[in-house]
DNA sequence: ATGAAAGCGCTAACAC
DNA sequence: GTGTTAGCGCTTTCAT
């Protein structure tokens, strides 16, 4: 390593030799274990403090714990990211642990790396948020370390899942369009590059929920989906394949607000007014779908408390609980101003 | 630690058993270091290969590189963030740097938390992005490791800096609302808790230069500055303040796109049309900002550009450059529809 | 209650 | 070109 200027890093040694003790004392206050008196305690803690002496983490990854969690994200732009990234953080404050994030890109040979990048560095629980990669290699890596994933349904006895009950927010969707009196309803999902068993995936659940309830109101023939990305030109792309097809939907249920958003381009820039012309709803409640010119119909997830249930469930595994734990919260409709009945029906 | 079902770990010494060589070669082959025949290369390649080997970063941080840089974000929300990261992300990707990203906050406590944090995950280059501690504090982390800081304009001897010229790019908007014909034209700033120099934090450069480009066409009596934050609720809440003064404003210069956001809702809730009744301008050029319904006029900045640039010095430093490196990217004026000529004024 | 000492996996002197 | 070995800063037996 190059050598840096700095002065060199208090140690554990410097802690102790100031307060006249020995090493092992200084990590026995450290960790709060057991078998230091009050007083040692005290001088320990002082010393600590004059010298401004934090552990170095990757010294303590030697033998126990780095106090660290590692997060997986797909990418950074979704918002409702940020509000797990928020609750988790929230859960973990006071604890002493970290939370470290990594970026798992949108192919498995990313998201592997990604989530060896965590191993390798140790970190004593990691939440995987919307990971790619078969059952079998989340449980290889939850053999390892502590692991909760977010956003998928799986049942899994090595690894805890926190999720949203999707198949009910895409009922809450398609009733509602449904109930305004849409019969040619189309949904844009996103097209994964998964290993995963499809049902354990929420946008497939939510293509699937569409499905079945178009069937169930005997919509069977009106079934449209066009498969791209839950990303602006994903929704964009989806948009203009669906307004092209010879029976023109007359509302579009996108899997994602990130892709409802570029519906709505798709419609302005097809001469279709919203929700005129035609209906959009989507998926995330984020904050960009209430601002008056999007209002946007949606579901709402609570995104803060799932990212800090994830926090409690990889706190209580690290604890030594090894029994799985399945969290799902439930979503709610946000109606907004981009649905409404159909053009050709009178009002309800 | 709880101790984990999972088989031991494969290590070097493993891998040196294998291939019949020592722990010494094995480390070497690794590090692509002086000293090792082909042959034996070879030998070791092919014994990491068949046990599926990785290096164990705690234990690297020991003697050497741990092989990544730490990236402090304020928070998730700004997607412009997300261009910076896929930026780094891109430019380290085949060098064997993994980037670890943590969320600073918004305080200097906070922020002070976060840096240590990968201080002592004993990180080989960090990159700070817009962050609110004093030029001092910075030195004392670069001092001790490589330091890139994005987005302030810093001058420092002991670490290198990357922004946008956001004087240039206030500059750009204010002209182009004076030449719309507007004269009252407010501005939006943010609220920072920082004890930077104020000349070095963006915010600041962009309020200073919109009071500039004001007194220099003789506007200082209609110079109007809203003091809140750059997110949508600081948006909403800074318009709704200048809104409600005397002379209303005609154009609004939102420092942020997503401020910009904010005061578009204001605008629509205040049952003003855009940019019939009143102009709107933001800052960043987000994906959001191109969308139909919103069709922000904003201010692009090179996000990836940038973020590469900073992952490129970041690289510089840890192999030894310690001269300090300052790289400044050019903003451009990006006009769409919520900006035009003010009601009360002759289409020009 | 306290401390000495071994050792976690790796790198870098240094010897051969 | 190759291997031996001494640590890096901590935690954890295990004596005392």
């Amino acid at each position: 390593m190059v050598t840096r200027g700095g002065r060199r890093r208090v140690t554990i040694a410097d802690v102790a030799s100031r307060a006249q003790v020995s090493t092992t004392a200084v990590s026995k206050v450290l960790r709060d274990a057991y078998g230091v008196s009050p007083a040692m305690k005290e001088r320990v803690r002082a010393a600590i403090e004059e010298l401004g002496y934090r552990p170095h983490a990757a010294a303590r990854a030697m033998r126990g714990r780095t106090f660290t969690v590692g997060v997986m994200l797909p990418h950074l732009r979704n918002p409702f990211f940020a509000d797990i990234v928020d609750g988790l953080t929230d859960e973990l404050s006071g604890t002493g642990y970290q939370a470290i994030l990594v970026q798992g890109g949108s192919t498995q040979k990313a998201e592997k790396a990604a989530m060896d990048a965590l191993v390798d560095r140790q970190v004593d629980g990691i939440l995987l948020v919307a990971p790619l990669l078969a059952r079998a290699r989340l449980e290889e890596v939850a053999r390892q370390v502590p692991v909760v994933v977010l956003g998928r349904h799986e049942r899994s006895p090595h690894f805890d899942a926190v999720f949203d009950d999707d198949e009910t927010g895409a009922e809450l969707v398609v009733n509602h369009l449904i109930e305004l009196g849409h019969r040619r309803i189309a949904h844009i999902t996103h097209q994964d590059n998964s290993t995963a068993r499809p049902g354990d995936l929420l946008h497939v659940i939510r293509a699937d929920t569409y499905r079945r309830v178009m069937r169930e109101h005997g919509l069977e023939d009106e079934i449209a989906v066009a498969t791209t990305y839950y990303s602006e030109e994903g929704g964009y792309d989806g948009a203009q394949e669906l307004l092209r097809r010879p029976s023109r939907p007359t509302a579009i249920f996108a899997g994602a607000d990130q892709a409802a958003f570029g519906v709505l381009a798709a419609a302005h820039d097809a001469g279709l007014s919203v929700p005129g012309d035609l209906s959009v709803a989507g998926y995330d409640n984020t904050k960009l779908a209430a601002l008056p010119n999007i209002s946007l119909t949606s579901i709402d997830q609570p995104g803060v408390v799932m990212g800090g249930t994830a926090g409690r469930l990889l706190r209580e595994r690290i604890e030594g609980r090894t029994t799985a734990v399945r969290f799902s919260v439930g979503p709610s409709l946000i109606v907004r101003r981009s649905t409404a009945a159909p053009a050709d029906l009178p009002e309800a």
